[in-house]
DNA sequence: GCCCATTTGTACGTATGTATG
DNA sequence: GCATACATACGTACAAATGGG
């Protein structure tokens, strides 16, 4: 799934994995996607690196964040 | 403020920036500095270059980092 | 109102790889 | 070779918001 040796930061990758995970309908607007604690965990990555990702869909406008509950698919 | 091109490092740049923002009263005793992320952002710089700037500060006795929490200013 | 678990936000410490002068 | 600087990444710690009991 990720490959820490590639080119490509993890940061990038996973953001691009999460956006997959929406396209193919697995993640649903409304619904709120993994935790940042089980994305750490589901791909071996630290809590920067996640959160970092998460960055990145937001500013991509694929997540909304609401602070205490979770990060949001926003419909398209 | 920060000149990239001249000869003082940057990271001592940033550090004398700082002192004199101390000196100036704009920081003050028991006060955090502004975060590493702040700076970077405010100054353009790499976190790298900022957390050797904070060294830097330490070292001379300025400020106090407590992990988690903020760099503060010492009291003279 | 109070505690507690969950979740996101912020922050510092350290390390590695790359590039430049 | 070395110092400087940037980007990335992991680790850890503390803070704030939410929701359930």
């Amino acid at each position: 799934m990720i490959d820490p040796d590639g080119p490509v930061p993890l940061y990038r990758q996973l953001a691009d994995l999460i956006v997959a995970r929406i396209e193919a309908g697995e993640l649903q607007p409304g619904r709120p996607i993994p935790s940042v604690s089980r994305l750490q965990q589901e791909y071996g990555l630290a809590r920067g690196t996640v959160l970092h990702a998460v960055a990145v869909l937001v500013e991509e406008g694929w997540v909304q964040v609401v602070k205490g509950r979770g990060t949001y698919v926003l419909p398209r």
